[in-house]
DNA sequence: CCTATGGACTTACACTGTATGCTTATGGTG
DNA sequence: CACCATAAGCATACAGTGTAAGTCCATAGG
């Protein structure tokens, strides 16, 4: 068959029409609009009107790119302001990535399902290590300060959020139907539900300054020895 | 073509081989030997002798069956015992509860993610309200502590676990570069960490201990009024 | 101007959950 | 006892997943 010479198609393809930044911002807005679980390759390819497999020349594969959209949003987290005492910033810096991860609802399932020894976090550790270290506590309280409020602030969370959508997905009628038989199977959950008040930010903030107050007490008992 | 009377292979196929615990037994079995991401319809099909599709006849979907899994686990915490004090009570069922979450690595990613207004939770649940109502806990507090205990149960170990995996596949050599660099990039973590002991059984235990702490003072507080 | 290459595309593969329909052993009934 | 409805197995098929491998060409550098 002879080759056309004049009417052949001409598939235009533009270049550099990728990079990295641009992938990880398409893929975090996917995330944020449809769920982690509705991030596909394909669906990220449309997104950015490119074919998946192009993708690949930004990152390595599918893992990695996960890792860098927590990276991208870890490193927005507010970090702690160094003109407070100690107990001042860390409930103010973690409230604030609190709020974050509202914003982000898939991020603190990823971040807590895959070992975070990334940059991101390691730097946000770095400066709430500096906070603790300024404010005189021993190495080891350090360390268990960190696990504490580190995992309050993720565990919390991702438990607001699957309850968040579990309401969301449950049918009102079959609620009623759940909470008429709970009366009857569970009293002691039927007696304190009723007049509890469930405020996910209340509750956030209440098991915080538990944790808070509590380090602040053993911090001073291990200065007074 | 005429039917072969007499050599027809009759494929003998065993009837009611399947039930809805040999199903869950199975699943359980291949999530606690290769992750969850191991799990699949095939796979258990295979454990089980039996094409994947068979198992349906015993479970919706796959979605189903996690929660199965998940319920079959959580009805085996041990409950809190009733001839202690509130605080030794919980803290033992916590720590029971702990071990595990430990013993099925899968369990809590899979819990947390989804919402668990399960029959075996609200169990649990009830079981640890009734404790809390006895010790004359405020129904608000009951909330705040039932809250903080259960997601540092959940939270702390999901991180443990995810923690020691990131260790296991990390490997030793590119180890020994980060540990390098981190004493440059991150002196304040790098100074905590030489000498603080990483046992996650005592820092859990730590964690826990001030949220207990933290509540009965609250609680004590609360009478006084 | 020519060529090497980076960055797009295309195809293909193994794997996932599961819808649908076929087949047959078994339990209940006339 | 004969029969039939049903339960519980199997086989096939489909849409969707991540991604390996290969093709093609617009552009940058010599």
């Amino acid at each position: 068959m002879p080759k056309q010479l004049s009417s052949k198609p001409k598939p235009q393809i533009p270049r550099r029409v990728l990079n990295r930044e641009r992938v990880l911002l398409a893929a975090i807005a996917i995330a944020d609009r449809d769920g982690i679980d509705g991030l596909s390759m394909r669906k990220l390819g449309e997104e950015l009107k490119v074919e998946a497999m192009s993708i690949y020349n930004y990152i390595a594969n599918k893992d990695e790119l996960l890792d860098a959209m927590s990276d991208f949003i870890v490193n927005t987290f507010e970090r702690p302001a160094s003109n407070l005492d100690w107990k001042s910033a860390m409930r103010q810096c973690t409230l604030s990535a609190h709020v974050t991860l509202w914003a982000h609802p898939w991020l603190c399932a990823l971040s807590m399902s895959r070992p975070k020894i990334s940059s991101a976090s390691l730097a946000y550790a770095e400066s709430i290590t500096g906070v603790l270290r300024s404010a005189k506590f021993s190495n080891q309280l350090i360390h268990h300060a960190h696990h504490a409020i580190d995992n309050h602030l993720y565990g919390s969370t991702l438990q607001e959020l699957s309850l968040k959508t579990g309401m969301q997905t449950a049918n009102p009628e079959i609620n009623a139907i759940i909470l008429q038989q709970m009366v009857e199977k569970y009293p002691n959950i039927s007696h304190v539900i009723v007049d509890a008040v469930h405020d996910h930010e209340v509750e956030f903030e209440f098991v915080l300054d538990l944790i808070l107050n509590g380090l602040e007490r053993v911090r001073r008992k291990q200065k007074m020895q």
